[in-house]
DNA sequence: ATCGTAGTTCGACGAGTTTCGTAGTACGGT
DNA sequence: ACCGTACTACGAAACTCGTCGAACTACGAT
C-alpha cells in the first residue's frame, strides 16, 4: 500500500491561536471530551468517549478542537483516532493545558 | 460617610466556573483589555482602556469579564475601577492566568 | 456483493452573543 | 441649579454556535 497520508488539515504549532483554544476549550462538551482524553491516555478513538450529543455534533466538536490545535486526529481504518497536542500547546502556551485540565470543577 | 458598598454582584471565589472563564477570554475584545489591564497595573477606571468598540458594548464585556470572576468592579466616584482578580484565580485555577496573559501571539 | 460499523457533510432550527444607538442614572464641579 | 463626565439599561439587528436528522462515504468482515 501507498504511505497512508493525514488528510485532515491541522494548524502549524506557530499557528495556533489563543483565541480559538480558548474558544474551544470554553464549551462543556469540549472540555469534557478532552478531559477524558487527557484521563484514558493518547489514542482513542473518537468514538470511544461517550458524549450526551449525536453522532454529527460530536463530529462538529472534533473538528473544532482540530482547528483549534488542540488535538490532533489521524485516521486509522475507519476509526479516527484523536490525541491531544500536548508537546504544541505545553510549547506556546507553556502551563494552559495543565491549568485547565487539572481543575476539577 | 457611610460604607461604601460594592454593589455590584461578583461571583465567589468558590464559584468561580473554568468554563465561564474560558469563555470570558476567549473573546479578542475582552483579552485585550484584561491584558491592557494586567499591562498597565491595577486598579483601572473602565473607559481609561481605549477598545475598538463604543461604550455601551465596553459595558457588556466588563460585565461578562465580571460575572466569570475573572475581573472585579468596584465603583469610585462616577468612575468603575476595574482590577484582575488574580489572588482568585490563581487559587482556584494555578497557571491559567499567567498562561493567558503570557501568551504573546 | 452485501452488510454493518465509524465517521462526515449538509442544511436547518433555536439559542445565545456582539454590536450599536438612544435614553437614562449618578456623581462632581462651577 | 445646571452642565459635563462616566457609565448603565434597554431594545434591536446581525451574526455565531450548538444541536439535530437524514443522506452520504469509507472501510472491514462474512
Amino acid at each position: 500500500m501507498d504511505t497512508m497520508s493525514d488528510e485532515l488539515p491541522h494548524p502549524e504549532r506557530a499557528e495556533i491561536r489563543i483565541e480559538a483554544v480558548l474558544q474551544a476549550l470554553a464549551d462543556p462538551v469540549r472540555l469534557h471530551y478532552v478531559r477524558e482524553l487527557d484521563r484514558i491516555g493518547t489514542g482513542v478513538a473518537c468514538g470511544a468517549i461517550e458524549l450526551p450529543v449525536t453522532k454529527s455534533t460530536r463530529t462538529h466538536h472534533l473538528r473544532t478542537l482540530r482547528e483549534a490545535g488542540v488535538v490532533r486526529l489521524r485516521k486509522e481504518g475507519t476509526a479516527r483516532i484523536a490525541t491531544i497536542r500536548r508537546d504544541d500547546l505545553d510549547a506556546r502556551y507553556p502551563g494552559l493545558l495543565t491549568a485547565i485540565l487539572s481543575a476539577e470543577n
